[in-house]
DNA sequence: CCAACATTCGCACGATTGTTTGAATGTTGC
DNA sequence: GCAACATTCAAACAATCGTGCGAATGTTGG
C-alpha cells in the first residue's frame, strides 16, 4: 500500500466523526445525552423527532463510537461514550459562535445576555457560591442534576420554580444556569424570577461547557 | 417563531461546520493548513488532488469560515481563519484515535511507535531541549517551520536530511517532529538516522497538538 | 401471552455530494 | 497582450442522505 492510499484511509476514519456530527439533529441529540443518559424516546421526545427518526440518527452516532447503548429492563439507556465526545460538541458550537455571523446575530436575538463566562469568572463564582453569597440554581430535570451539576449549585427544575419560589432569598444574586448556551431553560427561569421581584440572571455555562473548561462536577 | 423552530436554527448553524468536517480531504487540507498558509497549487499537490477539485473543497471550507483566503500577488494563500480551528481538527483526531477500533489498528500497524506525549512529558521534554541534552528536529518543510514551531527545535527538512548529517551530533538524543500523528516525515527521518548510526526517536506531536495542549510555539 | 419499548424493513421522494473532465473566465504581474 | 494562478461552468455519474410513513419484528417484564 502506497503513501497516498494510507493518508487516504486514515483521513476517512477522521471523517466518520465528520459525518457523525454534520446533521443537525444529531448535534441535538449529542447535546442532550450530555446532560446525561437517555431512553430513546426521552430524547425523540426531546428533540421533537420521530422515535423511529432518533433511532435512525442514535444508529449513525453508534456507528462513530459517539454514544454507547445499554439495555435497562425494557428501555435502551443512550449515553455519550466520554467526556471528550462531550468537549467536541462544545468546541464545535465554539468554533460556530467564533465564526459564523448568522449564528452571532441569531444568538443576540433570542438571548439578550449572553453572559459568557471566561477561566477567571468561573473559579470567582464558584468561591462566591461556596461562601453562599450567591445561589446557583440548575433549572434542568432533576434526573440531569443527579447526573452531575456545577459544585455548589442547587437543583431547581423549571418545570416546579414556579410552585417552589419561597425556598429563595429575596435578598442575594441568584445565579440559574440549565444544559448550555442553547438551551432556553435558565432565561425562563430568570424571566419568571425577576417578575417576582428576585434579583437573577442567567449564565451560559452549562455542564459540558464547565468539564471543558476543565473544572470539576459534583454528583449526587 | 416557536421554540422548536428557534433550535432548529441554532443547530443548523453548527452543522455547517459538521458538514466541512465531513470529508476525508477537506480534513486533509485543514491538516495542511494547520501548518501554515498555503497556496491552492501546493495545497493540491500535497492533498494529491486535482486543483480544481481543491479549489471546490477550499469553498466549501470557507463557506463554513474555517479558513479564510488572501490574494498576494499572483497567488492566492489560505489560511485557518484562528487557532481555534486547529485545536479542532486536534480534537476531532482525538476523539477518532480514542473510538474508533479500526483508527486504532491502522495506525498501530503505520507507526510502530505511537510516542504520544502527555503534558507532563511535553514540559520535561522542553526543558531537556533548552538544556541541550537532546536535539529537536524539525523535520517539515522550512517555510512551515518560519510560521511556527516547536521551542528549541531546530529545522532539518527531511528533504535535505540525507545532505546534512554532518549537523547532527552522534553522542546524543535526536527527537524528531513533523506535522502531527498522520504525518509519515518524522517516521522517515528517524529510519534514515538509525541507519547512519544515530539516536533517533520521534514524536506524534506537531505544532497543533503542541498549540492545542496550551503551549507555546517560537517563530521565526 | 400481552403490553411496552426499541429497532428494522420497505418504500418513497427530494436533495445533496464527490468526483472527473473539458472548456471558459477572472485576476494579477510583467 | 502574454503567462501564471485560481475559479467557474456545464455535464455526467454514482452514491449517499434526510425524512416520513406503514408495517413488521425483537426484546423484556409481568
Amino acid at each position: 500500500m502506497n503513501k497516498r492510499q494510507t493518508k487516504d484511509l486514515l483521513y476517512e476514519q477522521v471523517a466518520r466523526i465528520g459525518k457523525a456530527v454534520s446533521s443537525p439533529k444529531r448535534l441535538e441529540l449529542l447535546e442532550i445525552l450530555a446532560q446525561g443518559e437517555k431512553t430513546v424516546d426521552a430524547l425523540a421526545a426531546e428533540a421533537g423527532i420521530d422515535i423511529r427518526l432518533a433511532s435512525a440518527h442514535l444508529k449513525v452516532l453508534k456507528a462513530a463510537r459517539l454514544v454507547e447503548a445499554q439495555r435497562d429492563g425494557r428501555f435502551i439507556a443512550y449515553r455519550l461514550s466520554g467526556d471528550d465526545v462531550s468537549a467536541l460538541w462544545v468546541n464545535l458550537r465554539t468554533v460556530a459562535e467564533e465564526h459564523l455571523v448568522e449564528l452571532k446575530v441569531a444568538m443576540d436575538r433570542i438571548f439578550a445576555a449572553p453572559e459568557k463566562l471566561d477561566a477567571e469568572t468561573r473559579r470567582s463564582l464558584m468561591e462566591k457560591a461556596r461562601r453562599g453569597e450567591v445561589v446557583v440554581i440548575d433549572v434542568r430535570p432533576s434526573a440531569e442534576y443527579d447526573t452531575g451539576h456545577l459544585p455548589f449549585a442547587r437543583s431547581l427544575p423549571l418545570t416546579e420554580l414556579k410552585q417552589r419560589l419561597k425556598e429563595l432569598p429575596a435578598d442575594r444574586d441568584i445565579v440559574a444556569y440549565c444544559r448550555g448556551p442553547f438551551c432556553m431553560m435558565s432565561a425562563e427561569a430568570v424571566a419568571l424570577l425577576r417578575e417576582h421581584g428576585f434579583r437573577a440572571q442567567k449564565i451560559a455555562d452549562g455542564t459540558p461547557e464547565w468539564l471543558a473548561a476543565g473544572l470539576p462536577l459534583a454528583e449526587s
